[in-house]
DNA sequence: ATAGGGTTAG
């Protein structure tokens, strides 16, 4: 009865279906007519009430429709519809409402609430154009000096433009900072991938007397993590401790994400056990986080946090397909696949990106471009991932057609894409393609090469057997090259037996750094390949005798529905032999097809045990 | 009645 009432008030603007008026959070059990504050309100207030929880809702349409048939429409309602859409992402039509109220709101001035919802609209928008705009007409409204105006443009500074002057100018005008602006500040440096910048004002923050929160904690973690110092990661930890801050979800999801990108897992185990609550980001990071270094570990995560019940999404799947992929284990990938697809989950870029990548490497590359070819929305990474593929299966041409595809859509190549490329180029022997690539990465696209587009071209020429154009190469090089450089170097030596031009090199990198056990164990194979064991055995001596171990490569093979791990020369475990059984059948495999690999060197790494 | 910043994916 009183509900109905209700009804008819606002169906002077609109008719509202009743599931919706049952839904929002009126005063529906208490008696109507006996709430004074709620009658008396008048009707463009309960409109822009009923705006918010539509918006809260994501009715956008509905909210349009009744924002449209309010006949006097005051500054709250224009604002509460601009931050409405920015809300659910339509920053878009956020702007072109702020414009609309500008246009034909003639009787309605903008205030602080405006200009702060608006400058999101054109963060959302990465606008540069707009923020200026919108930071003009700011200050020809006397928002100068507003602390949440003042904040939102900086955000909007930070995340429009390229360096992070502009934000800092607006940051220093601030008289009385809060905790907002600094943390805004310090997301800004970090999200511009300055690390180093955003502690530097975190430690400026605490000396300031300023009082971190939750907020300044979360970002201050993220900063060390992007710089990978476990250090300061651990230092503020303890200050997250102190401030009795280990309760937020938020920090410790970021100290669990600090501790897995500089590679202290075991930490991150520990840190994770200790939280008394976890929602899905934790699970996510826990997943994301061992998923490079030990897939299999990230998998056992993954199947811990079914087992307790917390649905995963898409973040989850991308982590979970990316380590199928790692592992090449088909058995596990497809049928997330499956899973993917029944929860409607197939159309997220991320997870078809991760798709496209697990099919390749799992050597089913026609699988990966029925994914590719279907996405309706396609990103850099998207393109990239099926160079990779097509690149690694050997289909260099298919590669080179996708990347000029790829150009002619309109998206910007980065320097990964070439890294893509010019791997494809090598695999399939376009030698002279790759170097175009390579000439017209800086002169069309202002991408400077760095070690790894080196590393690329040095392993093109290098495996085409051109060893001395690739060493002309790297001494033309305008820094210092590093081991991924002269990996791709050595590996060319090794592969065409050239044993005075790989020493050579590599007495090079051992100059340089003399404590990369890698490249001794790469000088052994070239030894070995050449025939020379007794220096080969020297070198491994040499290795063994040095502290810093090269890392053992783990691999991962799947035996009656056994995922089992082990490195070359492996001897513990009660199931290794099961690995063996599984290469020796490999290896006869190999020879009958006379396949034409360096068994050799395979047969002798396995034999010695490194 | 309307407006801040932080965490997960190549």
């Amino acid at each position: 009865m009183h509900q109905k009432m209700t009804t008819r008030r606002v169906v002077q603007f609109h008719q509202i279906p009743q599931t919706i008026i049952n839904s929002l959070n009126w005063p529906q059990n208490s008696p109507t007519h006996l709430n004074p504050q709620f009658v008396a309100k008048p009707p463009s207030i309960l409109a822009t009430d009923l705006i918010m929880s539509y918006f809260d809702k994501g009715l956008l349409k509905e909210a349009r429709g009744l924002f449209d048939e309010m006949p006097e429409r005051d500054v709250v309602a224009w604002s509460s519809m601009i931050s409405g859409y920015t809300s659910c992402n339509h920053y878009k039509r956020a702007w072109t409402t702020f414009y609309e109220m500008m246009r034909d709101g003639v009787n309605v001035q903008p205030n602080q609430f405006t200009f702060s919802s608006v400058l999101k609209a054109c963060k959302g928008m990465r606008s540069l154009s707009c923020g200026a705009l919108t930071h003009g007409l700011a200050l020809k409204h006397s928002m100068h000096g507003n602390l949440y105006v003042d904040n939102a443009l900086m955000d909007m500074y930070a995340t429009c433009c390229d360096g992070m002057e502009d934000a800092f100018m607006v940051f220093e005008e601030i008289k009385v900072k809060n905790a907002v602006s600094w943390t805004t500040l310090i997301a800004g440096y970090t999200h511009h991938g300055d690390g180093h910048g955003g502690l530097r004002i975190f430690k400026q923050m605490i000396l300031e007397e300023a009082e971190p929160n939750p907020y300044s904690f979360s970002i201050a973690v993220r900063a060390c993590a992007s710089i990978g110092s476990h250090v300061y990661g651990k230092q503020i930890h303890a200050a997250v401790v102190k401030h009795g801050f280990e309760s937020s979800i938020p920090v410790m999801n970021s100290i669990l994400d600090m501790y897995c990108s500089c590679s202290h897992l075991s930490e991150a185990d520990r840190c994770f056990h200790g939280m008394p609550e976890r929602n899905i980001i934790t699970w996510n990071t826990l997943i994301a986080g061992h998923e490079k270094s030990d897939p299999h570990e990230s998998l056992n995560h993954y199947s811990l946090m079914e087992s307790e019940g917390i649905t995963p999404n898409c973040f989850t799947f991308t982590s979970i397909i990316a380590a199928a992929a790692n592992m090449a284990l088909l058995s596990f990938g497809e049928p997330v696949h499956g899973k993917i697809l029944r929860r409607g989950l197939g159309n997220d870029l991320a997870v078809a990106n991760a798709l496209i990548d697990m099919y390749a490497k799992c050597g089913s590359i026609v699988n990966s471009f029925k994914i590719f070819n279907v996405m309706c929305d396609k990103d850099i990474v998207s393109w990239t991932s099926m160079m990779i593929g097509y690149g690694s299966h050997g289909y260099g041409k298919e590669a080179v057609k996708l990347f000029d595809q790829m150009i002619h859509s309109g998206i910007r190549p980065d320097r990964i894409v070439f890294v893509a490329v010019l791997h494809a180029c090598s695999h399939a022997g376009l030698v002279n393609e790759g170097l175009r690539y390579f000439k017209s990465m800086l002169s069309d696209y202002n991408i400077t090469p760095d070690q790894d587009i080196y590393g690329c071209v040095v392993d093109l020429l290098g495996r085409a057997g051109r060893a001395k154009e690739a060493y002309e190469l790297i001494e033309s090089m305008p820094f210092m090259p590093d081991e991924s450089v002269w990996g791709a170097f050595l590996g060319a030596c090794k592969a065409h037996k050239l044993a005075v031009l790989g020493k050579l090199a590599a007495s090079k990198v051992l100059d340089l750094r003399p404590n990369v056990a890698g490249t001794y164990m790469m000088l052994s194979n070239i030894y070995a390949s050449d025939g020379k064991w007794g220096d080969a055995a020297k070198m491994r001596k040499l290795m063994r005798r040095m502290v810093n171990k090269k890392e053992p490569g783990r691999s991962w093979t799947e035996v009656r529905n056994q995922i089992y791990s082990f490195v070359a020369g492996d001897k513990l475990g009660s199931h290794v032999e099961w690995v063996y059984e599984v290469v020796d059948s490999l290896v006869l495999h190999m020879k009958e097809v006379e396949c034409n690999l360096d068994l050799h060197c395979l047969v002798h790494n396995l034999e010695d045990g490194t």
